[in-house]
DNA sequence: GGCAGGTCATAGAGTTCCTCTATGGCTCAA
DNA sequence: TTGAGCCATAGAGGAACTCTATGACCTGCC
């Protein structure tokens, strides 16, 4: 049946335990008591119906079976830790903080793993995140509202400084069923620029590249929808009989998944994603340690 | 303060409520009460320390950093989900269940996404996932104890049908503190040779891959510490003084964080990944629906 | 041989939290 | 104005988790 699906801080004791190898002192590592991280675990192997641990007098170790779930609970916790940093800078107004704000689509897909970095290297800094599209990104930064911003689109005005932090890629997405997905050959910007599409507002990073790069074909058409963040735009996607044109890092999992295809394009939209920081102030030195961070990564 | 971890079901009523715009359509999706609906929602942001929903007497629309936690959420419930489906298809023995047996870097990477798609696909479908390095995967194959099997490493036996489904590469990573992050040059192969390295068991496909590759080199040296699992590996790895030898799927998120530095090879230790079955016996339906799924992923 | 220090499990009490049903206030559309 | 849909509050019930205290067991040392 419907399996329930399992507490974080459950999984976060497996891991614990598979690292100290003793359920005491994984209790101890989550300041909880040694019988609670008794049942914790024996609530969790019953949930799961899977055996995940060999205890013994000297310890406890994992099964096999408690080997791989151990993994997988990683991969669970670790856009969980995301999460809960990107949540903590979300959060009001808050004296002392490095205020930065950031377009959708870095917020969304980068933003939380630079924190998760950031905390590891310094966790002295704190970071207030405003989620606002490039253009308001900017202004934001001109009126002193935020020390740092990140946008993409092409490039930054002329009154700011910028750095390149990672590059991005648009990508034309049809559901499996959509008949772009069986295209033999690229697709041509003369299609993309009179196809209706779906698309994310106007003045964000997303849809101004696109408007760019198909200004010589007439610019684009009249969108079948327009919508205010990726996700919704996937949704439609993979349901929808139009085609969506959004950032590859915010579809990299449904193409993965076969929900979404990607259609071929003659069309060259890879945009960078940049830092940017006005000109004339100083650059706090929280913000160059979270720069530093934004550097090696993909 | 050590910010507490959300719950995983308040963050899936939080997507329920992004996509139906109710807070009590989405509880009706959750099978909970809507005054439970509302309760939640308000612990959500009380925990989180922000607000997340606009709730009206027509309806609840998420705030921007609702929009935002939404997306980030989607990314800690894929995995949740993953692991469920794989917990599932490790509990013991049932059945009328198709008994997959699988290598350790296959089952831990890449079958939980399997097999959510696989339910997307055909709810009716039930796996047993069994565990074990490639040479033991190929016993139970022929020992008729599984119907499917994944490996990794060379070629498959002569005996048995395969086919590719995905394609891996072993990477060589140290510590960022670690003399070889600053190479200039690929590694020459008889520096990997004589090097004491962090390695898997032998047996295990990672191993032989490897020492296939170092075989006219005269084959790898003493391992540095040999371990049984990736976690492990990962960690000695990056606290370590030796370097190890993984997957790439294993470690890109450490490569991505910079807790890891992978050492550019001269060595070719890409790999193929497949899927194994006898050759005499027939595969069952649910099989071939599974290898349809696994075709078409990267 | 026996004691010390580690392991984990059990018992019982207290409390927190979450659930439900029932109800009321509000807005929007007919 | 009325009805349908939305959300919030109130109050009761129960499930689940927490803790402390204790016991049983293995390992290693004296």
């Amino acid at each position: 049946m419907a399996q329930r699906l399992p507490d974080l801080e459950a999984l976060e004791l497996l891991v614990a335990v598979a690292e100290t190898g003793s359920l005491g002192q994984a209790a101890a590592r989550q300041r909880i008591s040694q019988p609670s991280a008794s049942a914790r675990m024996r609530t969790l192997e019953r949930r799961l119906g899977v055996r995940l641990l060999v205890r013994s007098p000297s310890g406890s170790r994992l099964t096999s079976a408690g080997l791989v779930v151990t993994d997988w609970a990683r991969t669970v916790l670790e856009p969980a830790y995301a999460l809960v940093e990107g949540v903590s800078a979300l959060r009001a107004r808050q004296h002392g903080r490095l205020r930065v704000a950031a377009s959708l689509t870095i917020a969304e897909h980068l933003m939380p793993g630079w924190l998760v970095t950031l905390r590891d290297v310094d966790p002295g800094v704190h970071v207030e995140l405003n989620v606002a599209n490039s253009a308001h990104v900017i202004e934001r930064l001109r009126g002193g509202e935020a020390d740092l911003g990140f946008i993409e689109g092409r490039g930054a005005p002329r009154d700011l400084h910028s750095r390149a932090v990672a590059r991005d890629r648009l990508v034309v997405v049809v559901a499996p069923a959509h008949a772009w997905s069986r295209k033999r050959r690229p697709l041509r910007p003369v299609e993309l620029a009179t196809t209706p599409l779906l698309l994310r507002e106007a003045g964000s990073g997303t849809r101004e590249t696109l408007e760019a790069a198909l200004a010589a074909y007439g610019g684009v058409t009249e969108p079948a929808l327009e919508l205010g963040g990726t996700a919704p735009l996937r949704i439609a996607a993979i349901s929808g009989t139009a085609p969506a044109v959004l950032s590859a890092l915010a579809v990299a999992d449904e193409i993965a998944a076969g929900r979404l295809v990607e259609v071929p394009s003659e069309l060259n939209l890879d945009r960078v994603l940049r830092a940017v920081w006005p000109r004339g102030r100083e650059l706090p030195d929280a913000a160059v340690r979270l720069l530093h961070v934004t550097r090696g990564r993909s």
